[in-house]
DNA sequence: TTGACAGATGAATACGTATTCATTACTGTG
DNA sequence: CACAGTAATGAATACGTATTCATCTGTCAA
């Protein structure tokens, strides 16, 4: 037990091999490796040497060797907006689910449509074992483009990926149809519908649940882009609210990030929600449960999106590849909705 | 200019190598690898042929097998918190600044201060060229387990491991101290400290930044735990503030994450910011700047502090182990600390 | 005793690239 | 014309692991 000099102590710039822990414990390369990677094609006293020796060396195993060799790297990409609360939600779910199954997540941020191209080309150098594709802003081409043979692919929350890659989202179209009805059983006859981006296939999809759901109540839902999924457009675009000749009973924001903007300038503008007008969200951030806007909103089960997208990036069957799977959402009746006085 | 049928068009499963290239080309498998890693060492005119057959045939260079050649993997692991809007925007913020440079970021993030061994074990595997540590409830034990040989080490945001660990913060309590001041321009002679975890080490230096410059006007300043960085905390604590004998005339709130849910909290109670109570934050997050809080607080300068996170990974000395660079933040007056009267 | 067989291990090899070393062709100078 | 020097390239090797193949030991049944 004395304090020995070998090992963690000295801080030799090279790192452990197995190599280094075979020689270390009298046996061979392959020996220390079957220990590490099929413990059970190694004899139990073999094993606990072995173990010794590495522990005493300070030996990690290499993962960039050992995906070289098995052609599995146990990392997952994910191709992600940058700006959103939406998506930083999604990414910090699906890190945790990953690492639960050990494996990681490498990382691919853009802030620009644009930069998806050269994200995309960093992806394919780091052969990952699957590969995460989100936003809404993606380019069918930029879809396509991920068809080459590769790593599986499936898009998140993205129903224009449909037909082309395996896709996961929630039901926008119910989803949203689900407010609409919530909104009627309250009695509301006038409505306004705040998009996103129009030419977003998720921003489509929810005003079509929003218009069907209304129309059948013999309600009509015009459509006002504010031109992005952020606070700020929301925020801008209330002033065009309030300068309106009258403002309808009910407003209906196609993301949670969007009405934040909203309800506030509203506020500012001296409009009180839901006193003057209802509000209602989509998406179900963290924040929309606050009170300081306690949002009606469509809650999205990100746990389930994110569970949903792992299985099919590692179904057995890598065949049939254009599923998609449309989780439904729930409602969740807030402040917004809650009227004062009649 | 027919459409040929090699290439893309082929779905072959196994992916296509610099020697295959190599052999479209009619060159060495050398000579190609030189060809993308190191062009001048290639003829122009060779250079040509090579790109041309590497793009008839969907080459792309494989990252996992040149890391291993070259001891580097061009990736950055961070360690972060699953929970907290402010590592969130530091994330993305971190992401991008290493795209610009090349380099991919591995995300390791852990829900308990528990995990973090295991994400560290298995942050050694992969031969990262660094490593971001972020969280203030990282123990000691556990930073020190980062001084073994290997790649660079850099905490965030972690006083306490300055002298252990190279280290990037906020001035902590300088910031404080200048909301402290803020507050001391305004007459305020009463404060109440409402801290997060009262054993972390950010909490102890902003919570003596504004005792010390507090104290320098003659104000007292409790203090006062709220148990967490999160929402509901802040939420939860403002009861006991609601049902307090004498509110005092400012609260200085640890973060802005708990500030947001100490005014909902007040004010669901009836008590209202700026009106009856000033209040500010620490962080800076954007939501510090919507309308609905538009929140006094000190903005940390996220770019920068991640700068030179990279800068001190990255530096050519890799000698003086224990940097500590503290970047000074600025205080930015919001709503919850403007007198609505005298 | 012999042969069949399982268990444990070592030697050798493959994964795909970057780089060293050696070879060849070519340029310019004396 | 000879020689030195440079540019361009190919052959061979190393990076660290997992796996195949062969070898060896010991056990059990015939």
């Amino acid at each position: 037990m004395n304090a020995s000099e070998d090992g963690v102590g000295r801080s030799s710039r090279r790192r452990v091999t197995s190599k280094d822990v075979a020689s270390e414990a009298g046996v061979s390369q392959a020996t220390v490796a079957r220990v590490f990677s099929s413990p059970h094609l190694a004899a139990p006293q073999t094993r606990e040497r072995v173990k010794a020796a590495a522990t005493r060396l300070g030996y990690v195993p290499n993962a960039i060797a050992r995906s070289l060799k098995s052609q599995k790297t146990d990392i997952v990409a994910a191709v992600v907006p940058a700006q959103g609360e939406y998506w930083q939600s999604m990414l910090t779910s699906f890190s945790r689910r990953l690492a639960d199954q050990g494996r990681q997540m490498l990382l691919f941020s853009f802030a620009e449509a644009a930069d998806v191209d050269s994200a995309l080309t960093a992806v394919e150098q780091y052969r990952v074992d699957g590969i995460v594709l989100a936003s809404s802003t993606i380019s069918q081409q930029q879809l396509i483009r991920m068809l080459r043979p590769g790593p599986p692919v499936v898009a998140f929350n993205q129903p224009a990926a449909t037909g082309v890659l395996p896709q996961v989202s929630v039901d926008n179209e119910a989803g949203m149809s689900d407010l609409a009805e919530h909104l009627a059983g309250l009695g509301v006859s006038t409505v306004l519908y705040v998009g996103g981006v129009a030419s977003a296939s998720t921003d489509q999809i929810r005003y079509r649940g929003a218009a069907r759901a209304l129309g059948g109540h013999g309600i009509a839902c015009p459509y006002l882009e504010s031109g992005a999924f952020t606070y700020d457009v929301g925020y801008k675009i209330s002033a065009q609210l309030a300068y309106m000749d009258e403002l309808p009973e009910a407003l209906m924001v196609g993301s949670d990030e969007v009405a934040f903007g909203v309800i506030d300038g509203l506020r500012t503008a001296g409009i009180d929600v839901p006193g003057d007008v209802l509000l209602t969200g989509f998406d179900g951030l963290p924040q929309s449960a606050w009170a300081g806007y306690d949002l009606t909103t469509l809650v999205q089960p990100i746990d389930v999106l994110v569970d949903e997208v792992i299985e099919l990036l590692f179904r057995e069957d890598t065949q049939a590849p254009a599923v998609s799977v449309v989780v439904p959402g729930s409602v969740r009746a807030g402040r917004t909705t809650r009227r004062s006085d009649g």
